[in-house]
DNA sequence: TCAAAAGTGTTCCGAATACACCCATGA
DNA sequence: TCATGGGTGTATTCGGAACACTTTTGA
């Protein structure tokens, strides 16, 4: 073990996960945020995350810090960046790897009383974010970049639907997401060559016209062609 | 200061940098690879690499060690991805943030003699890899599918080229890290609508056709266009 | 019969690809 | 005069983008 030594030489930082977990409701866009119970930043809202456990992958703490602050499990996380400017939070050395995750807030229970360093839990449109603690704001505009970037030419946002969908409500996830217009058309000529949608036979009703239901064929991504949507 | 402690609750991971340093040496894509001279791994070659200072940013602790053990500067350096599985290093946790370069060959002198943990420092063709220590194949492998694909839709590699260069020059990088032909025909469009060469009047002589030389603009990425070469 | 959403094709443009021959020079 | 790399154009295909009307249903 006399190795062991050189792993502590040094002082060592300390290890977080921030974690930007995405939804939809009412077509809008919100992100989770945490409001700070303690300082720093004690009152702002800020991303959930924590600290990494020693035994732990850094995916693992991503995932219990989710489950453990807003009771989510099964989302696609994907690693975004790790933030490690040594100025980027006041209580000494924090490096940060942050990830990002779409979820159905429907399936999601953010507790309102959380433990100590927690005070509050709730959606925030992304449009009209209020000031954010730490680096969290740059942390939220890589991930909400990524996110766009990412849906362009992949498939992205299962999660946000029902199991049963139609054209229209994933017309509209999209339009949600990137925020701007997309022709129908086009869209859904995109889509079925993207050959990632399943038909079932049944139908949506309402008092217009049926629309048919579709579902995500479960095969791997790498199968997909890329899409790109239009501006 | 009560809020130190809140860091300190937990036995903390080492946090280390490592760096993937691509070049071009007779037409051969090669990576920098340093042997270890101690365990774990000793006798294996690893990626240049080490801890994080505590008051270094990511970035500094990944081009300070690129200084140290290979005299290179003013890169190229990319974030590349956080791996931080806990069984990564068998002298406790360390995660290590991977970085990722390329440089000319000729502007760095790797040190053959270095501090107590390194014998031996040299370029390997990324073709005809040997054994890596640690996890470092995957990061090796993960870096070069990024340059890859980085390569396809901006530009890169200048640190690679003299100066003043040909055309056939640029296209021969290009195959070489690409390891794959391309038309000339159609990179010489593709590039000349890029719009990111500078025509100077010079031309290289040799027992043939004289060829034009060109420089790289000096501008910022985002004004050229992206490129997407062939297969 | 009306409101509401579903569904559907064509044209245009630009980028990607495939492909082969002549040119200028130095040895 | 030959070997060596330099330099150039066209036709085809494919994907992205713009664009408007008819259909089906329930209220």
């Amino acid at each position: 073990m006399d190795y062991m030594s050189e792993l502590d030489k040094y002082p060592k930082p300390a290890m977080a996960v921030d974690i930007v977990i995405f939804t939809i409701i009412d077509d809008i866009l919100k992100v989770l945020l945490i409001k700070r119970g303690r300082n720093p930043y004690a009152g702002k809202w800020c991303l959930p995350g924590g600290f990494v456990l020693i035994a732990e992958s850094l995916e693992d703490a991503a995932l219990r810090e989710l489950r453990e602050e807003t009771n989510v499990k099964d989302v696609y996380l994907g690693q975004l960046y790790t933030f490690g400017n040594p100025k980027r939070d006041s209580r000494g050395r924090v490096i940060s790897v942050a990830y990002y995750a779409l979820a159905n807030h429907e399936k999601i229970s953010p507790k309102i009383t959380g433990d100590e360093s927690i005070k509050n839990v709730e959606w925030h449109n992304v449009n009209k974010l209020p000031e954010l603690g730490f680096d969290h704001k740059e942390i939220l505009e890589y991930a909400l970049k990524r996110l766009r970037y990412k849906l362009e030419y992949s498939v992205v946002g299962l999660e946000l639907l029902p199991e049963k969908f139609t054209l229209t409500q994933l017309q509209k996830m999209y339009e949600i997401i990137l925020n701007e217009p997309i022709d129908k058309r086009n869209f859904r000529k995109k889509i079925s060559t993207m050959n990632f949608l399943e038909d079932t036979e049944e139908m949506k009703k309402g008092s217009h016209r049926p629309a048919k239901l579709y579902t995500f064929r479960k095969m791997p991504a790498s199968k997909f062609k890329k899409i790109k949507l239009e501006k």
